[in-house]
DNA sequence: GCAAAAGTGTTCATAGTACACCCATGC
DNA sequence: GCATGGGTGTACTATGAACACTTTTGC
């Protein structure tokens, strides 16, 4: 682990540190889960919250929400959406604490979380069954899982979770997991299929009834949706 | 356009200083406006920016773009809402400064702005008409005005800008104003009056021709429309 | 062959957009 | 009385929601 400094934030005189936290959505076992992390120290030592950490001297948010997701799950490339930030003077309970909260949808068998430094345990949690968060994270989990609701309801951001090529009752799947909602077959197949970035591959996925057709996306032409 | 900047001599590497920065929106003659400042400091000396300032120890983000507001215009009770952090590592050139960004809607005419500290000029500035501006406040701005745009289409939250009693006329050229487009008059007039805070007063407003019906806001009911 | 899942099209409700006529008032 | 603006209603379009039947495959 680098030996970095976090910047002490002054304001008229007194320090403040500034931090993100970031809920990490991933799609396993057919639900949306989030990574939680459990604290090892005071406070809220023993409670699980978002990971997160300070951002560093030479660091943007962004970079920083990008190294906390690198350094949990190992990913790279995955699209940090900045949600809000939150300065309740007494959200933490020693410090005065800043945080600008993200959110990023993953693959979570891609690799699984570490516990680092002054966490003790890692894991994904099905968003119905959280416990409860400490600080105020349940707030910004909350926060953060509407803002991506929002976005993929007009954004094609979830294909990244698909296999290279995939059935799309899988992409179904993954966004009723999401939405946490279900969706009309049909509905959702016309909506998807208007766009153009889904390529039929003209061959079924072996093994299931009723002889699924394979779909790859167009990176280029998804690409073009991303806005 | 920007002059040399007095170099500083960096006494604590560490330090990060959090500011807010607020686009103050107006509408008047007719026109969309933003409350810009003149710096009359290094750097950017001259240069229009958003007003915005410190964050002092004990209020929140919020509290500080509420104090960037009352010590301008002098206006309370006017909601801010929070659109975004901004945290780019040179986004201030001398020291490392994020910014966290706040819009307001205010009637201008209610109070002259007032230039203080730092600032030589305060002005009220219609949106086409808008100077270079310093810092990375050009794209605050942006994004600020594209929030109050997604804001007002989807909550009526202009009303407080007309007179107790005004006429749909009225209505109408403030959301044109604020959305940069002209509007349908009869689908203008469905839309808000589908809504219930509208109440028909009855009366006609004299020395119009046509003779305009007047209108109020049932506060409670508008409030029910504010999510 | 039969159960289960996939593929396909139509209808309805809703929201937004475009548009034309009559009425009230100021001058 | 006439020009200007205010008040009203209807048709078209797009979008999302609801819904049923046929075809393919695993077993």
């Amino acid at each position: 682990m680098k030996t970095e400094y976090s910047p002490r934030v002054t304001t008229d005189s007194h320090a403040v540190t500034l931090t993100v936290d970031c809920a990490i959505f991933g799609f396993a076992d057919d639900s949306l889960r989030v990574l939680l992390v459990r604290r090892a120290v005071e406070p809220y030592r023993g409670d699980w919250v978002l990971p997160g950490g300070a951002m560093y001297q030479n660091e943007t948010l962004e970079d920083a929400a990008i190294r906390v997701l690198r350094d949990l799950v190992n990913v790279e490339d995955i699209p940090m959406h900045q949600v809000a930030t939150y300065s309740a003077v007494n959200r933490h309970p020693v410090r005065r604490v800043i945080t600008s909260s993200y959110f990023a949808l993953v693959s979570p068998e891609d690799h699984d979380p570490i516990a680092r430094e002054h966490l003790d345990q890692a894991r994904w949690c099905a968003l119905n069954e959280l416990p409860e968060l400490g600080f105020d994270h349940r707030i910004i989990l909350d926060d953060a899982y509407e803002a991506l609701k929002q976005e993929l309801r007009s954004q094609p951001l979830a294909f990244h979770l698909l296999p290279e090529s995939f059935t799309l009752k899988e992409a179904q799947e993954v966004y009723e997991a999401i939405l946490g909602e279900e969706l009309d077959r049909r509905n959702f197949r016309r909506k998807i299929l208007s766009y153009d970035f889904l390529i039929n591959t003209a061959e079924k996925k072996p093994g299931v009834k009723g002889g699924p057709e394979l779909y790859r996306v167009d990176d280029v032409k998804l690409e073009e949706h991303m806005s």
